[in-house]
DNA sequence: TCAGTATATAACTATACGCTTATATGATCA
DNA sequence: TGATCATATAAGCGTATAGTTATATACTGA
């Protein structure tokens, strides 16, 4: 997020973002755990390039932070954000998408690295 | 808001309205009272068919509501909306706009009906 | 060091978006 | 009814956006 944003632009800038329905779901699931880009490829049956592109809007406006475990970057909701209070309080409009992440398991494409 | 869109259909299609820095400055002057499109011209500094575009946005999402008083059509924030808790929410985020109406009042273009 | 895997970036395309100007519709009032 | 004011709609334009494929970068482990 720019530092020179006034709260108006901090506040629409975040709503643009999460108004894209891939992204908004991607917030709802890292707040929830830690993935990797390849787990959201899996759970968006979406290109990996695609799926990175979206990571990187968040990251740029600092909504998520990464975090790199050997060849896999996860990637998780950025506590520390500006605004984040008004992100917690988004999220917790968006359905829960743990069945995603269920599903991940079942199928054995679940990464793990402990 | 369309009849058969899932919860986050609905949550998202919000955030993209109010993703636009027009909009959301939009809902929190006609959260605190309602416009005229006149108004809404003098404050956005915008042509009138844009004011006019952004309002049927929000009006076909079902955030505003509309008011015929005379030759005079106000807009306000619709309290009957889905997700209107959401979206109070959100407008609570957003900087106050009085001084925009403060100002409205001292050019003398405030319209009023009473 | 090389092969394989994970992720990022570049380039392109199709579509969506916000704005403008021009015009149409609708209400008021003499 | 006709002039005027308020608002809506249509059409067009420039830019932004989300996706794709192709390619580059980075880490791992033999």
């Amino acid at each position: 997020m720019s530092l020179n944003m006034d709260e108006l632009d901090e506040v629409s800038q975040i709503l643009k973002l999460l108004g894209d329905k891939t992204r908004l779901t991607m917030m709802k699931l890292l707040e929830k755990r830690e993935c990797c880009v390849c787990e959201l490829v899996e759970i968006f049956k979406m290109s990996q390039p695609s799926v990175s592109q979206h990571l990187r809007k968040l990251k740029d406006a600092g909504l998520v932070k990464e975090n790199r475990k050997g060849q896999w970057i996860f990637y998780s909701v950025n506590p520390n954000s500006v605004q984040h209070e008004l992100i917690q309080n988004l999220i917790a409009f968006v359905p829960s998408q743990d069945h995603q992440l269920e599903e991940l398991e079942k199928k054995g494409l679940r990464i793990s690295c402990d």
